[in-house]
DNA sequence: CCTATTTACGTCCACCGTAACAATA
DNA sequence: TATTGTTACGGTGGACGTAAATAGG
């Protein structure tokens, strides 16, 4: 059985002929004729009585009617489904970075489910290497993280580069007790390694943190010293100072498996929250 | 798209493994491979991660799940409906002449209906000739008649031949007064006005009647002859004698459309009569 | 090394179009 | 003659199989 025999049928059961279902569906007479033929021959049963003007359904025909119009209609809503609503539903798992989720994150979210409410979204945030990891096991759809070693099974698109500034109270900015970073992997502990190493305070002590929060709590507290985007400290009513581009630059990419076509609610997601970040951070 | 890919889709789905829905569909992994990435490609979605140990599906295979499955098993339907029981429904249209209406009809219908009790029965009495023009315009799927004039689009299957005998009151048989029989294309009238002829009655005066209980009626009222099956006289409690075969013979034949396949349910009906009117001519 | 998928390539069949034929009004 | 369906036939694209390459565990 085959899609195409049962629409032929079907237009040759609307039209009533032969020729004009061919016509209707850019195909030649004989071919209409071989198709109805194989149908009837694989259902064993004459589906049309050949009349000298144009054909008439049988018993055995009308019988077919029902199933045949199910069929092309379920057909029809795969179209429907992926062809014309391609973003109305699914499910997309994007991963962020602690920094890039505070800002820019919950506008894009707000937005992306007014525009998109059937999509599952989930958001996961992590430091950058363990989003890496996270894309290359399918775990997640795509990402946005600080640059990546290549990879090739990664395809990563630039999205933007903003310094980082040292935030931290000014007695810790003038003589920092302690560096307060996410966990290794994280681009923004890996400019505060490289400050400290170039500003010769490479044995300062390290105090983890899993949450932005929990970072810049005890950097306002006066416990340390930390290296972020300045919107970000801004926000948090962090005081900063600028430092050296050399290390200072972190990129920000989007990634994703080069092998996997990303689901249309997954670009669109990607798209809004890209557009989001740069806007934010112009 | 077709319903093979969505077959394969779903057995990629249901086993895990490209390796394994091949054997399970019996072909060959790159066949799979290829039919897989064709509807990716129709689609323009992943429908499955490719890891190195099988695939997974993708959010958009899931979405597709569905649509798969409610299309193989309409398809599924059509089989259970045409091969599986291709009896269980339709219309059924057949011809009878009325003598052979009233000779096994009535047992037929009540075994046949009890059989298959969804197919419509559409059953007409006519002249034989009658039912032959019926059958050459599709009006009728099949028919028993006399014996027809030889007709290329008209196949037709010998059921029996049995004697007709001439009917009448005793002093009517003795000098008949007149012929009472079907209009012409009657089989039997045939046979009755070959017998008027042969025995020199060929001016007799001739009572047209459309039912048989009519002309049986006038008959036992002693109002004239006619000649119809022993059975069928019997039957009617009406007196008879046997007339020359070379002419009495009848025969019964089934006959339908040679360019139509019958349906199912219509070679069901008409072999279950023959068999019947065999049983009861015996 | 075994399992699993992809890619390359060759074969073959089925679909489709052209064209001639048949039947009917 | 015009309309419609059927048959015959040839070309071609796509489906399928074989086999080698690739990748991961």
């Amino acid at each position: 059985m085959d899609l195409n025999e049962l629409k032929i049928f079907l237009e040759v059961y609307r039209t009533g002929t032969i020729s004009s279902a061919a016509e209707k569906l850019n195909t030649v007479q004989s071919n209409v004729t071989a198709r109805l033929k194989k149908l009837e021959d694989e259902l064993n049963v004459c589906l049309f009585y050949r009349k000298s003007r144009g054909v008439e359904i049988t018993s055995d025909g009308k019988r077919l009617l029902p199933f045949a119009k199910k069929i092309m209609s379920a057909a029809a809503e795969i179209n429907a489904e992926f062809k014309f609503k391609p973003l109305c539903k699914g499910e997309v798992r994007i991963g962020l970075t602690d920094t890039t989720f505070a800002e820019c994150l919950p506008s894009a979210m707000a937005a992306y489910k007014k525009k998109y409410p059937e999509v599952e979204l989930t958001i996961k945030t992590d430091a950058s290497s363990a989003l890496v990891e996270d894309i290359i096991g399918y775990r997640l759809d795509g990402a946005f993280t600080g640059s990546v070693g290549g990879n090739e099974n990664i395809e990563s698109v630039h999205v933007c580069r903003v310094p980082a500034v040292l935030g931290g109270v000014k007695k810790e900015i003038e003589s920092p007790s302690a560096m307060i970073v996410f966990k290794k992997g994280c681009s923004y502990r890996d400019v505060t390694e490289k400050w400290a190493l170039s500003s010769g305070k490479q044995n300062i002590k390290i105090i983890e943190f899993s949450t932005l929060d929990g970072i810049l709590g005890c950097v306002s507290a006066g416990l340390g010293v930390t290296c972020m985007p300045e919107k970000v400290l801004r926000k948090y009513g962090v005081p900063f100072e600028e430092i050296e581009e050399d290390f200072s630059l972190v990129e920000t990419n989007y990634i994703y498996r080069r092998d996997v076509k990303p689901s249309a609610a997954a670009d669109a997601f990607a798209s809004l929250l890209r557009k989001n970040f740069l806007t934010e951070t112009d």
